[in-house]
DNA sequence: TACAAGTCGTACTCGCATGTAGGAGTTTGC
DNA sequence: GCAAACTCCTACATGCGAGTACGACTTGTA
């Protein structure tokens, strides 16, 4: 009973069990066509939802050139989509992120990141903010965690060897760089920011701030 | 034909036509009982969005303590209401705003708005999400441009006489100040920032950023 | 080439949110 | 106290998005 026909060979081993089950393929063994209709439809997801926050599973399919059923026949749920959606994104960023020397002086690797991040930021902003409405909360700091990993480890270090303030929490540093940055990608997508100055914008509030010794001006 | 009878003496005079009609009454002549329920439910919106940003009709009239039809008897539609709840939210911080003098010292002067602002932006911002889902853009810019004037006028004022930088433009400070009230706020709802440490690191960080004079450290 | 794997259109169920309608009951203002 | 204004309940029509089911057609692969 239950004659699956219509569906892509579903990857996502679900939850442990590891590689028994119902053979020895475990989960990669797609035809070639299908892997690539998954990449279009991941990718689809992420231009949909940048365009429109809200977008349907049918405007993704659409967006993504696919049937909605082919797209049921990869992620069985939108949760289940939003998620893949979200880590493909994540780690595309990733892949050009680790390429980025920290060595050196922590205000020049500083730099250098944060050129390399804020166009990302922008991508995976909207699907963030997607995903915050359908995974759960512990998923999403999972996520979150492991994209800013490699800033909050230059801000630490930078804050350990004296290149940056230790008067605020990195977790304060973190979160001002992170909201520059989609403030920037923000006013770019809006046209009101030529995206060739926005890393230069970006510096010239986040070094000041960050660099800033105390010694005088201090109200209270 | 077309006994109106359950609805509360709707203002809003919709467009044109003035004064005719069915009486001579206007638009301003409302129970004492409607006036507060009116109010219970712009507050009880706020509240609502704030919980939950896609909150529906029912959950607010639920959070205002009145019943649906109530709510449809003041607001005709869900924009309209979500307007009304907006335009509420900004006129109240902008009571509170206009206490705040802009005199002496710009960078001083920053500081007092800050710490008076930073509150309502949180308020209104949950809020702004939710109208830029249902109102025109235009209506958006209107009131958002309104209620960020007195700091754009503080910021361009500070500029002029030399407490800001100059080599950024004020829309470029305009927007920091607007993220990181915003990044505060975000902070403090999820518990990561004590609320009366919030204008400190508000100020830390944005005084620093808007005061630098360019002289040395600058790359590229 | 033959068969499994995958795609896609159509159509259906289900739940939920918006907006409408009518009437019974309550409160306010005069 | 009385009429008008207002509230609130139940119910209904409508539209939309998520999933599911089925079947015909196309494409990859051994």
């Amino acid at each position: 009973m239950a004659t699956k026909k219509a569906t892509a060979t579903r990857d996502r081993p679900s939850t442990g069990s590891g590689s028994s089950g119902t053979g020895s393929r475990g989960a990669a063994n797609q035809r070639a066509d299908a892997l690539r209709n998954r990449a279009k439809i991941l990718a689809g997801a992420v231009t949909a939802i940048r365009k429109n926050p809200d977008a349907s599973v049918a405007d993704i399919a659409a967006e993504a050139g696919v049937g909605r059923q082919t797209l049921y026949g990869h992620f069985r749920t939108r949760p289940e989509l939003i998620d893949a959606a979200l880590l493909e994104s994540l780690e595309r960023a990733e892949d050009v992120l680790s390429e980025i020397s920290l060595d050196g002086d922590a205000r020049d690797a500083f730099q250098r990141l944060v050129a390399s991040s804020w166009v990302f930021v922008d991508q995976s902003r909207a699907v963030l903010a997607a995903a915050q409405k359908e995974l759960s909360p512990a998923r999403i700091r999972e996520l979150h965690e492991k994209a800013e990993a490699r800033m909050r480890g230059l801000l630490e270090h930078g804050q350990a060897e004296g290149a940056f303030r230790s008067d605020l929490p990195v977790s304060w540093l973190l979160t001002t760089t992170h909201v520059v940055l989609n403030g920037a990608a923000e006013e770019v997508r809006t046209g009101k920011l030529d995206p060739d100055d926005a890393p230069w914008f970006i510096d010239a509030i986040l070094l000041p701030a960050f660099t800033h010794n105390a010694h005088s001006e201090q109200g209270r």
